[in-house]
DNA sequence: GTCTATATACAGATAGAC
DNA sequence: GTCTATCTGTATATAGAC
C-alpha cells in the first residue's frame, strides 16, 4: 500500500543520487565504483540497477540532480544601488560559489567527461557560466541605458568583466593551486572594478 | 655492445612515454590501461615496469615531457611594436596555443588529477600559466616605465588582460562547447585590447 | 522491489624463460 | 632487457531467492 501510485521507492532513489553525486565529484567517474554508491547509499547494488539503466545514466542523473544547488541566490544584481557596490557584491558571492569544493569538483568532473559525457557539460556551461553571462550582460545593459556607463557590447563587456573577476582564482582553485588571502582578493577585485569603471566610463 | 653506457633502452623509454601522454590525455588517467600503452608503445607490458615503477609515476614522467611541447615559441612579446600590435599578436597565438586539441586534453588531465597527482597540477601551472602571466606583466611594465600606458600595479593588470582574452574560449574549449568563429573571435579580441588601453590609458 | 550470490571481464602488477 | 604467461583484486552487470 505504501507504494501506491509509484513503480520505485523515491527515498532509494534519493539516497542513490545523493550518495552518487558525492562519490562521483569527490572521485570522479571512472574512480568510483557502483558498489561504493550502493554501500554510501545502504542500498544493495541491484537496486541500483533496478532504479538506472547502468552507471552512465546514473552518473548523468546525478550531476543533473546537483546543478541546481549551484543556480546561487545569492548572485543577484541590484539595480538600486550604485555598480561600484553592486558589482562588489557580485563579485564576492560569485567567486565564494565558485570556489567551494562543490563547485571545483563538479566542475572537474564535467570537464573529465565533457567528450563521452556531453550532454551534461553542456547543462553545465547553459546553467552555470552561460547564465551568469548572460545576467551580467542584462545587469550591464541597464547601466548604458541609464547613463551610468556607457557599453556598446554588454555581452562583450560581461564576458570580460566575469573572467577578468574569476579567471584566476578559478584556474588555481581547478588546478588545486595555493588560493590568494581573502585580503589579496578584494584587493585584486576592488581593482578591478575600478578598472572595468574608466573603460566603460559614461562619455 | 649498442647499449653500452646506458642501462635501458632509450628508444623504448621514448616509444612508452610518446604512447602513454596520447592515450592519457586522449582518454584520462583512470581509463588508460597499461596494457593499452604496451600495446600502442609495441612493447611488452613487463618492459614497461622495467622503466617506470608503476602507473602514477608513468604518468608524472608523461605529462612532463609533454609540457615544454608548451611552452609557446610565438608567445614573444614584441616591445618595439605599437602595444595594440603586439597585444593582438600575442592574444591571437595564445588563444591558437590554448583551444589544440592536445592543450585542452592535458589540462583536463592535469585537473582531474589535481588532487592525487598535485606536482603534475603544480608543474603545469607554473610553467603555464604562471610563466605567461610573469611574462606579461614585464611586458606591462615597460609600458608603464616608457609613458606608452599607466600601470600602477602590472601584476593586477597582466591577470585582468590575460583572463579576459583567454577565459570564455577556455572554458568553452574545456566543457566541449560550440566555440566562437574566428571572425568573432578577433572581433571579440581587438574589443577587448581596446578596453584595456582605455583603462589604462596613459595620463 | 530488494536482497545475496555470482558471472564475466579486465585492471595493475609479478614470475620466470630466454 | 625483454618477452609470454599468470596472479590477484576489483570492476560492471546479472541471476535467482524472498
Amino acid at each position: 500500500m505504501s507504494n501506491r501510485g509509484r513503480t520505485k521507492s523515491d527515498k532509494k532513489n534519493r539516497q542513490i543520487l545523493e550518495a552518487a553525486i558525492k562519490l562521483f565529484v569527490g572521485s570522479g567517474y571512472h574512480n568510483t565504483s557502483m558498489d561504493e554508491i550502493a554501500a554510501s547509499a545502504g542500498v544493495s547494488k541491484q537496486t541500483i540497477y533496478s532504479h538506472f539503466s547502468n552507471k552512465q545514466e546514473l552518473f548523468k542523473s546525478a550531476v543533473q540532480s546537483r546543478r541546481s544547488d549551484f543556480l546561487g541566490a545569492e548572485l543577484a544584481l541590484d539595480t538600486e544601488a550604485p555598480p561600484r557596490d553592486t558589482l562588489r557584491k557580485f563579485a564576492t558571492a560569485l567567486l565564494k560559489l565558485l570556489l567551494s569544493e562543490d563547485v571545483v569538483r563538479t566542475r572537474r568532473v564535467c570537464d573529465a567527461e565533457a567528450e563521452s559525457h556531453p550532454e551534461v557539460a553542456a547543462a553545465y556551461f547553459s546553467e552555470g557560466p552561460e547564465h551568469t553571462t548572460r545576467m551580467l550582460s542584462a545587469y550591464l545593459k541597464k547601466l548604458h541605458d541609464s547613463g551610468q556607463l556607457t557599453i556598446s557590447n554588454p555581452d562583450h563587456a560581461a564576458i570580460q568583466l566575469l573572467y577578468m573577476l574569476t579567471g584566476e582564482a578559478q584556474m588555481r582553485a581547478l588546478l588545486n593551486q595555493p588560493v590568494w588571502t581573502d585580503e589579496q582578493v578584494m584587493d585584486y577585485l576592488d581593482s578591478s572594478i575600478e578598472m572595468f569603471m574608466r573603460a566603460y566610463a559614461a562619455q
